[in-house]
This record gives C-alpha cells, sequence and structure tokens, in this order.
DNA sequence: TTTAGTACCTTGTATTGCAAGGTATTCAAA
DNA sequence: TTTGAATACCTTGCAATACAAGGTACTAAA
C-alpha cells in the first residue's frame, strides 16, 4: 500500500532526528552496552538496526560524548558498555532543550490548525 | 566552536524528521505560498531553507497530498498556493499519531533517565 | 532602465540510516 | 569433538534527502 509507505516513511524519518538524542538519554541513565540500547528503544517504539547503531556510537565517542569499558559476559562474548561523559551530559542538556523547542514548535502549529 | 557544532547539528535533524508533518499541519490550517510556509515554520523556530521546502512541495504534490492553485499577487510575481488534499488529511492523521508516539517515546526515556 | 524586493526553481554535495553480510565467543547437544 | 544456536560485535555500499549556491522572472519605484 501507498498510503502506509507514506506514513512508515515519516515515521523513520522523526525517528531519525532523535536518534543521538535518545542514545544520551538512556546512557545517561546508566551504562549499557549496543544490544541493551537497542532493545531499550525498542521497548518505546523507537526502532533502530544495528547498522545504525554501532556507526552511531563511534561517531559518538570520537565526538569525546561517549567512552567505553570491556565486560565479560556469562552468556555470550565479552559487551562493551557505553558511558556518557562529562561533554556528554553538557551536551545533553543542550538537546533536551532542543528537543523542547521542537516539541512547543510542533505543539503551536498544531493548535493553529485547529483554531 | 565544536560544542555547539553539536548540538546544532542535532537540532537540524530533529528538525528534519518534523519538515513534512509541519507542512500538512500549516496548509490543514490554511492555503498557503511557500514563502509563506517557510516563514510560519520560522515563527515556532523551526528553520528550512527555500531548498528544502520546493523539493519537497513537489514531492508531497506528486504523492497526491497537496495541490495547487496560481494566484496573482499586488506586491510581486504570482504566488503557487499550496492546498492540502483529502489524501492529505488523512495521511496527517498518521502522522499526528506518529509524532505522539514518538513524543511518549522520548518521554518515556526521560523519565527513566531522572528516576 | 536600473535597482530592490519578492517569488519561483534546480543542481551538486555531503550526510547518514540501514540492509546485508561478516567475524568471534559461549554453551549445549549430538 | 564437532555442530548449531544464541549473543555480540563490526563494515560495506546504496539510497534518500536537506540545503547551500546559483539562476530566472515579475513588479514597482527611483
Amino acid at each position: 500500500m501507498e498510503n502506509t509507505g507514506i506514513i512508515e516513511n515519516n515515521k523513520t524519518q522523526m525517528r531519525r532526528g532523535v536518534l543521538e538524542y535518545s542514545i544520551l538519554l538512556i546512557l545517561a541513565a546508566g551504562d549499557e552496552y549496543a544490544s541493551s540500547i537497542i532493545q531499550k528503544m525498542k521497548d518505546v517504539n523507537i526502532i533502530v538496526a544495528e547498522g545504525t547503531i554501532y556507526p552511531l556510537l563511534i561517531r559518538l565517542k570520537k565526538l569525546g560524548l561517549l567512552n567505553y569499558r570491556w565486560e565479560e559476559s556469562t552468556q555470550g562474548p565479552p559487551r562493551k558498555y557505553y558511558m556518557i561523559t562529562d561533554l556528554g551530559r553538557s551536551q545533553l542538556a543542550g538537546l533536551d532543550a532542543a528537543w523542547d523547542e521542537l516539541s512547543k514548535g510542533i505543539e503551536s502549529i498544531r493548535n493553529a490548525s485547529r483554531a
């Protein structure tokens, strides 16, 4: 169907905009490894693919927003636990503000639309 | 500065996700021409460039979500007024739902982050 | 007839999400 | 001891797309 295609496409677009923000939010709550981040995002209906998250974590690490440590697992290969840095936290504050601004913006247009 | 770069970059990303949604919302409130759509978005701090909006309007027209009519202006060249179609309205409903879902998702992660 | 303002549109570049494919580790069953 | 399943990591190549930059055209005033 074309209809759902348009919407699906846009849901994807919307998600893309908040990927880095979501990751930083999750890591601000505690250290996680890639697969668990994917799961946590899935839990709130923000779907991410592996091929998206790994390069992204590497990028955020390079930018100095994240760090990682290896940790053994009893149930498979070692896990790379990512943690947020101080720089990451300060940037996160900016993203919080950006998200709030965007939400307000959309709300405004929405209300105008209903008026 | 690099710091603001990271945030600016993400603000842009976030905006991108809601471009089509914003346009449909604005046109649901009344017919507008490209420049006025840009202005209305700017009014709520969602910045869009001309090079973004024109191809996008054409795409939405092709998808059948919009139509347009030419209208003379006393203050310059003719304006292309876009209007939302029935299909556009039905898709908009889906986008409303998508946005709500995303907002809730982010809220959830945010709250977990604060807990 | 030139300049300023407004409005339209296209081209080329750079970013980036993601499908697909690949490697490595552990554990349990055959 | 080999095979298979589960888990975890990562890379490559393609496709989509926002936007900077550059371009056309109409109106009105200087």
